[in-house]
DNA sequence: AGGTGTGAAGGGTTTCACAGCC
DNA sequence: GGCTGTGAAACCCTTCACACCT
């Protein structure tokens, strides 16, 4: 009951963001359709958030979300900082920006001079030296890591540095990073290429009489 | 053996593509080192690709590559569509189109009038309407769905008429298809506020002590 | 000695199934 | 009756450990 759980939680709550403008109850059969998971999984993930519903009401919408978001997010501050401001980083910032309520992404920073100091989705752009003073000023310590595969590692590492606990990773490599940092991953390339191999078995499986 | 493994194997083809021009066998701890996984699970990954190394020279890696892509694309043609070219699809366009060789994104569709008929990255977009007409041509079963929440399911059903078989969906919400399909879902929110969520815990667990 | 391939064990996650409750 | 919470079972994935090979 960990890390697949805590993603699904996430999901949870931002179903309920939208249905509390509608119910004020919803049963775990619903949540899960919206949510694309099983009724048994919904029930069993909310175990260690500690919130109790109702057997003939189901579960109380706001009551639930304040559950949820105490158990995810905790107290504290929820800055985050992008780190590589390319192709890849601009999209990440202007998709968070409109997408994440309860996440804010206050800095970003690049190593690039032409992009320093530039407003990119209301976002300021520094220079990466300054990712230690800024980071400690703002109390950020998640990050978005989207710089070239190259430099992933160096950078990572300076983010160790200025007190990050939490990357996520597109660089397609694996970070070697102390234990208490947390990374998830973002392998594009691989979800692709997955997708691909999938799909190629699945018209390969569908078509068997082809000029045998 | 199955789904999270296929996505191991591209990986090491990715590595394995690197360290053909270096050196000519690979040892299964070094390969793991590079791709962040056990030699074990590295191993046992290789066994339904059917590939066989050595005990003192490692796996041959041109000869391992090869099996790699026979087991992970097969035959048949490898063109990719890209549906919906908002902020996170062409920036999605953009990088497959420098780093999927074996994958190319031929084509683009949007229904915004204003995008249709331009260029990007190299690639047309053309309008939604068009998508069963040059999927069929161009042999497209794969596509990558990057259209706003609302619009996705309808979408989804539409790439099924012009008879994809694989879809990369950022989308954040289940789609409902026939299990025909192959989904992978790419949730970007989701993994964000996962990190958020265990870099919190992790300055918890290392402040213990504060204004107790 | 130090590899590989793999049966067996281990660990984690999902699903089942049912007691308890309204 | 139909829902919730949860022990137990089933399932999947990873790791261990070792026979075999060079």
């Amino acid at each position: 009951m960990r890390e697949r759980s805590i993603g699904r939680l996430t999901v949870y709550r931002r179903a309920l963001l939208e249905l509390e403008e509608q119910q004020t109850h919803v049963f775990s059969h619903q949540l899960a359709k919206l949510t694309g998971v099983t009724p048994a999984q919904l029930r069993r993930d909310l175990m260690p958030v500690g919130y109790e519903g109702s057997p003939n009401r189901g579960y109380e919408v706001t009551g639930l979300l304040a559950s949820l978001s105490a158990y995810l997010d905790g107290p504290g501050s929820h800055n985050v900082a992008l780190i590589g401001v390319g192709n890849l980083g601009r999209a990440l910032l202007t998709y968070f920006t409109a997408r994440t309520p309860n996440l804010t992404v206050v800095a970003a920073f690049d190593t690039d001079v032409d992009k320093v100091d530039r407003i990119v989705s209301g976002c300021r752009v520094h220079h990466l030296d300054r990712l230690e003073a800024i980071c400690a000023e703002a109390e950020i310590h998640v990050g978005i890591l989207a710089v070239p595969k190259d430099h992933a590692q160096e950078v990572a590492r300076r983010m160790i540095q200025a007190d990050f606990t939490g990357i996520l990773n597109f660089a397609p490599l694996p970070l070697e990073l102390p234990p208490h940092i947390y990374v998830e991953n973002v392998d594009l390339t691989m979800s692709l290429e997955k997708v691909n191999c999938f799909a190629q078995q699945k018209i390969r499986s569908r078509q068997p009489i082809k000029e045998a």
